[in-house]
RNA sequence: UGCCCGAUGGUGUAACGGUAGCACAACAGACUCUGAAUCUGUUUGUCAUGGUUCAAAUCCAUGUCGGGCAACCA
């Protein structure tokens, strides 16, 4: 178990300097109770680094006996969808699966959150700054308003009275004003050295469409007014966010501080946001990669986003103990994607049903095995758990191995088939090779073997050691499958290191279509279950396939030594 | 430029003034009817310079390097 707090109530939970302070405050009884959130944008896909903080965040519910949110910070209308409120919540839940979904806060109609929900409040808010005195409405142009603030120069609009802030804004809101005509703006410090604290901008303009609030508002709060508010308002206690908002807080707490607030504040604390390595994560660049074809949609196999995830064939349970091993820290660091890939192969090697396929084969004739004879041969489902069975392979004269591993002229150390060399078909034979069959180009078509019949796995000579084993299937029983062998997208750690174009380093390998022959029982495959290509790899069934029509993908390749041996001789 | 944040092996992280540990990676070996898994072992580290202290990765100062913010985005 990678992740020991997942399943064993002895082992240490996960550590780091923001559980430390949740702790401390668990321990000083500070909150009734603890009260996270997770508030994605609803403006595009969530990808692995969002993985990072809903595990972050539904984690800390879960391990303090508290509760998480998921709060759609829906505040600007002309960026957001409906689609994307949908694939968020659909990943989010797909991620705390089992883990913590009693820790997910629902509002009354079991549905997600919405700051939108909140305009009424943050608008009820807005009146009551301008009524301290402590927000006004601005008429400056956005070019004005930018100048003013990075010189640190008052607005001429500072200083007009509650009455005609109070008038303004009730219109601003009524919609008699076009966009960008006017902005509330909090009245804190023109030239505190905390650009944020400059007069920051509150509420602004949008006669816009929302996704969730319709035709109702035509202006809407910016991010920090909305943010700390949403948070009261659910009664969060720890709101936790990247480190970019670190110099937001002052203004975070400025807010709410200023509002005189009867209930117990909220607090902010950031944390470095997950860098994985050998991909990008950029909202933009990803749709570009959609848009530019280099990968078939959102939820292609090789994309960063928990839908390509999933669809990948990683389990959440993968993704969770990923995100145990790489922590929480407020340093800024890049995260290697073999932390991944070993979270995911220990995650696949525990759970995976064994199968035998045969990628790209090559045909093998057992000369002294009678034609037309079948036998079935008993095959282990999972060496990792015994609870998962036996099951049945045929096996005939006529079979398919690896053309990886026939050498007509073995490199040094190479322990598979050769000429005149003998291996282990593993559940079967030790078969020796005896004449190699070319073609008039030279292509080797056909192998023609003997078995030792006594060796059969159980038999007389079954103790006889043979250096190597390797997977077989049955020529005749053989169903075939379109299998998508998936590589890692970029061929680059930093894909746009030093300012480089992230397309020149596109891995022209990452996607590799073959027709695998498998053994028949893959025929009864499930797409909620794993499985694992004897000697080569993990895969699932993807959502392509049909009745009839076997598709897998790979997830993730076995380690392979015997590859890096090869390519150092 | 101003303000803010950070720096521990190749990578990521722990040590909360008292033996620098763990994971990944790499390498070597054992085992193996998966060249997987498993097991054993090995290599490599506190950004620099001062200071405080019996004792500093940890506290202080200065510097260096890296990052964030300066949207009517979040």
């Amino acid at each position: 178990m990678s992740n020991p707090s997942n399943t064993n109530p002895a082992a240490p939970a996960p550590s780091d300097f923001i559980r430390d302070i949740v702790a401390q405050h668990v321990a000083e009884g500070k909150y009734p109770r603890i009260h996270t959130r997770f508030p994605p944008e609803p403006n595009g896909y969530l990808h692995i680094g969002h993985a990072k903080s809903i595990c972050l965040n539904f984690g800390i519910a879960r391990e303090f006996g508290g509760i998480c949110n998921l709060r759609m910070d829906d505040t600007n209308p002309t960026k957001e969808e409906v689609e994307y409120v949908e694939s968020i919540q659909a990943d989010v839940n797909w991620l705390i699966a089992g883990w913590a979904d009693k820790e997910l806060g629902l509002t009354p109609a079991k549905a997600p959150f919405y700051a939108s929900d909140y305009f009424d409040q943050i608008c009820e808010f807005a009146v009551v700054l301008i009524k301290k005195g402590k927000a006004f409405v601005c008429d400056m142009t956005p070019d004005q308003t930018d100048e003013f603030r990075r010189t640190g120069k008052a607005s001429p609009f500072r200083d007009r009275s509650v009455e005609e802030n109070l008038d303004l804004f009730t219109r601003m809101k009524a919609g008699e004003f076009p966009d960008g005509a006017r902005v509330l703006r909090a009245k804190i410090i023109v030239d505190a050295p905390n650009i944020w604290l400059r007069d920051p901008l509150l509420y602004r303009i949008k006669h816009a469409e929302h996704h969730h609030t319709g035709a109702k508002w035509c202006i809407y709060p910016m991010y920090d007014f909305a943010h700390c508010l949403s948070d009261y308002l659910e009664g969060i206690t720890h709101s936790i966010c990247t480190l970019e908002f670190e110099v937001h807080r002052p203004l975070y707490d400025w807010i709410l501080e200023n509002l005189d607030l009867p209930r117990a504040l909220p607090h902010q604390y950031e944390f470095a946001k997950l860098i994985p390595s050998h991909t990008i994560v950029s909202k933009r660049k990803l749709i570009s990669l959609v848009n530019d074809k280099i990968v078939a949609g959102w939820d292609d196999p090789r994309l960063p986003t928990i839908s390509g995830i999933r669809r990948r064939g990683v389990t959440a349970e993968a993704v969770r103990a990923f995100a145990y091993h790489i922590g929480v820290t407020k340093y800024i660091s890049l995260t290697d994607v073999a932390v991944y890939e070993h979270a995911v192969r220990e995650d696949l090697n525990r759970r995976s049903l064994r199968r035998l396929a045969v990628l790209r084969p090559i045909k093998v004739v057992l000369t002294n095995y009678p034609a037309g004879q079948t036998e079935e041969l008993e095959a282990v489902n999972n060496p990792e758990d015994e609870n998962a069975g036996k099951r049945k392979i045929p096996f005939s004269r006529e079979l398919f191995i690896e053309r990886d591993d026939f050498a007509e002229v073995p490199p040094p150390k190479f322990f598979r088939l050769k000429p005149g060399g003998e291996v282990r078909l593993k559940y079967a034979y030790i078969i020796k090779c005896d004449e190699v069959v070319k073609d008039a180009a030279g292509n080797i078509t056909e192998l023609r073997c003997t078995a030792d019949l006594d060796s059969k796995t159980g038999g007389a000579t079954a103790g006889r050691k043979v250096k190597g084993t390797i997977h077989w299937v049955s020529a005749a029983h053989a169903v075939d499958a379109e299998v998508r062998l998936y590589d890692r997208l970029f061929t680059e750690a930093e894909p746009e290191k030093d300012g480089r174009d992230f397309k020149t380093v596109l891995n022209p390998k990452s996607l590799e279509l073959v027709t695998a022959k498998c053994e028949p029982s893959l025929k009864d495959a499930k797409p909620e279950l794993r499985y694992q290509f004897e000697r080569l790899a993990y895969f699932c069934l993807d959502r392509d396939s049909a009745p009839g029509k076997l598709v897998f993908n790979r997830t993730i390749t076995l380690k392979d030594t015997w590859a890096k041996e090869a390519q150092r001789a």
